[in-house]
RNA sequence: GGGCCUGUAGCUCAACGGUUAGAGCAGAGCGCUCAUAACGCUUUGGUUGCAGGUUCGAAUCCUGCCAGGCCUACCA
């Protein structure tokens, strides 16, 4: 066996302020999923983490207009998330919390870093409070009318209407889009900037360094380093009650009192801090994970991944490296990057804020996770946006899932049953057609792995259901079912390769579909997840006599009523 | 306003300057009867958004236009 790789993997975080919807999911958990499994699949040592993000604006005003205080509303969010997580077999090593007391002592070490290295600098000034609020407001929770085009809900950094770039003191008639106060005052107020602009260069190497990164990826990084004057310094801190309070290392700051990280400065952060909660929660010596984080204590041999939404490259590219690089300790930076588009929903855009579309817990309430999983993973936003409807997903699912996966599964044992028994048929030989199966399965099975290291998600989700198809093919050319009349040993020969074939396809699609694979080893009676290499040996892995059950209907299809009910359920608002 | 991305068969997508632009689904025909009215084989669909240009050769590169999307640093 080939020495065994060790590869972390993160997907971006989900922000706490309710439940995601399958655009999130597909966008960076559900893919780093595939990968996590497949690579664990494979027998290399993998560490998958996730967690909530649950600093910020938004996370105070959610937990405000559920009636309850902040840090009991993102706890209780977290464990809803987690459930949610669980329910889509989402395989984490560690779900943390960036909130957690790790996250916060690591958050204000970087800090403490950073400063020490020259990298931050201290600036005061002038923001809009809101009295009635009690709390400063960001510009994009100041609302008004536009002096430019007479628009009466534009907000203080833009107008929607004629998307003139504002400033909050620009605005007439300002009022808070919070409480609809106006009594609002401008304060002079002092932050925390990171100088990424020392770090232009540096940063800019290192992206030139990337060249097998995706084009959306490495355009998006270039585009902050080099438009106008280069990259900008960026604050780092937000007067806000909620969130880690801004230290230098484990020293108190002076003239920050009162006020936190940046939410976007301690997220990125938590990948690294979770791997922390993750030893403790275990009982683990630091050296457990500071072994996947610090080059210079085992890490360096560690392969890091990163999934996330296209939404998120510049933080992952450019802010993120800035604290690493900034910080002038050895922590490992991230090797390969893979972003995605945005799916769609029927049409438009998936919408929280308007409940469009389908929310992971409704998902789950109307359908198994693997029915979403594979739906989704196979019409991946890779290379640009892509489209959810009700008609393309029941045509694929009840095609792909049922007809050619399910029901493979369904003749092949039912046929065995009916003439054997339920027990591994004994007797025969494979011959030419099944030496010519193993050919082409072993030049697929080659091309799938390919796609799956490459993490093109697409294309494995296309060679795994050519997989599939190709045992239907040698099923109609072989007719057990006519060769059984004249020669039962040679019909035996053919189903026991059937039934092998099964527990080929359930290691292999474990990634993409976990719960229906488990399903088939369960009634194949066999734990032998070992990945089939070398597939002529897996199509015997099964012995004559071993016996197995006919299984439940794998997948149940979905019917024109179910579709045209759930269609009509989610086009609107969520209640 | 600026930057980037996308536009290919009825639908969802491939094709990375090089045969006749491919695949799955949907449609049509044939076969099979083990199976979830399932499976297999064959087959009909394309002026590659529009208009120019470069090239021996363009879906691919360039220019302009049209349509959609994303980002634009205090949403996260």
């Amino acid at each position: 066996m080939d020495g065994m790789e060790r590869i972390l993997i993160t997907s971006a975080i989900p922000y706490i302020n309710g439940i995601k919807h399958l655009g999130n999911l597909v966008g960076s958990q559900l893919p780093a999923d595939l990968y996590a499994r497949y690579q664990r699949g494979r027998g290399n040592e993998v560490m998958f983490l996730c967690a909530t993000d649950e600093h910020g604006t938004p996370a105070e005003l959610a937990a405000a207009k559920a009636g309850k205080p902040v840090a009991e509303y993102c706890a209780e969010m977290h464990d809803v998330q987690a459930e949610i997580a669980k329910g889509f077999c989402l395989s984490f090593d560690h779900f943390g919390r960036s909130s957690s007391p790790q996250n916060h002592a690591l958050t204000q070490h970087f800090a403490g870093k950073l400063a020490e290295a020259g990298l931050i600098r201290e600036v005061v000034e002038k923001q809009v409070y809101s009295n009635a609020d009690g709390r400063f407001l960001p510009d994009r929770y100041i609302e008004g009318t536009c002096p430019n085009c007479g628009f009466e809900k534009a907000r203080g950094d833009q107008c929607e209407e004629c998307t003139k770039q504002l400033d909050p003191t620009d605005l007439i008639n300002p009022r808070s889009a919070i409480s609809g106060s106006t009594d609002l005052e401008v304060r002079e107020t002092k932050h925390l900037y990171l100088c990424q602009s020392a770090m232009k260069d540096q940063l800019d190497a290192w992206i030139d360094s990337k060249a097998d990164w995706p084009v959306l990826t490495t355009s998006i990084a270039k585009k902050w380093l080099h438009d106008g004057d280069g990259l900008q310094d960026r604050g780092i801190t937000r007067d806000l009650v909620w969130g880690i309070p801004v230290k230098k290392g484990e020293d108190d700051w002076p003239g920050m009192e009162g006020k936190v990280f940046y939410v976007w400065f301690d997220a990125p952060i938590e990948y690294i801090a979770c791997a922390k909660e993750w030893a403790d929660a275990n009982g683990k010596a630091d050296a457990e994970w500071e072994r996947w984080w610090r080059t210079d204590k085992g890490a360096e041999d560690v392969k890091y991944v990163q999934f996330m939404g296209k939404d998120n490259v510049p933080f992952h590219t450019l802010s993120f490296p800035a604290t690493i690089l900034g910080s002038g300790e050895p922590w490992k930076l991230v090797d390969h990057l893979k972003s995605f588009n945005y799916l769609n929903y029927d049409g438009g855009q998936f919408s929280t804020s308007q409940g469009r579309g389908v929310f992971m817990d409704q998902a789950l309430e109307i359908l198994p996770a693997d029915y979403w999983r594979w739906w989704l993973l196979s019409h991946a936003p890779e290379s640009s946006d892509s489209e959810f409807t009700w008609e393309n997903f029941q045509q694929s699912v009840n095609k792909d899932l049922a007809d050619v996966l399910g029901n493979f599964v369904s003749r092949i044992t039912k046929f065995c049953r009916s003439k054997f028994g339920e027990e591994v048929p004994t007797g025969g030989a494979y011959g030419e057609q099944e030496t010519a199966l193993i050919q082409e399965l072993t030049s697929r099975l080659r091309a799938y792995e390919q796609h799956m290291e490459a993490m093109e998600v697409r294309k494995s989700a296309q060679e795994l259901r050519a997989i599939w198809v190709a045992g239907n093919e040698y099923l109609q050319s072989a007719a057990p079912w006519s060769v059984f009349k004249e020669d039962p040993e040679r019909a035996a020969a053919q189903v026991r390769l059937g039934l092998n074939l099964i527990r080929f396809y359930a290691v292999l699609s474990a990634p993409f579909i976990p719960e229906a694979s488990a399903k088939l080893m369960e009634a194949l009676n066999s734990s032998d997840t070992e990945w089939p290499s070398d597939v002529a040996a897996a199509l015997s892995a099964l012995p004559a006599g071993h016996g197995f059950t006919v299984p439940e209907v794998l997948f149940a299809k979905i019917t024109d009523e179910q579709r045209e009910d759930w269609q009509a359920r989610f086009s609107g608002t969520r209640d």
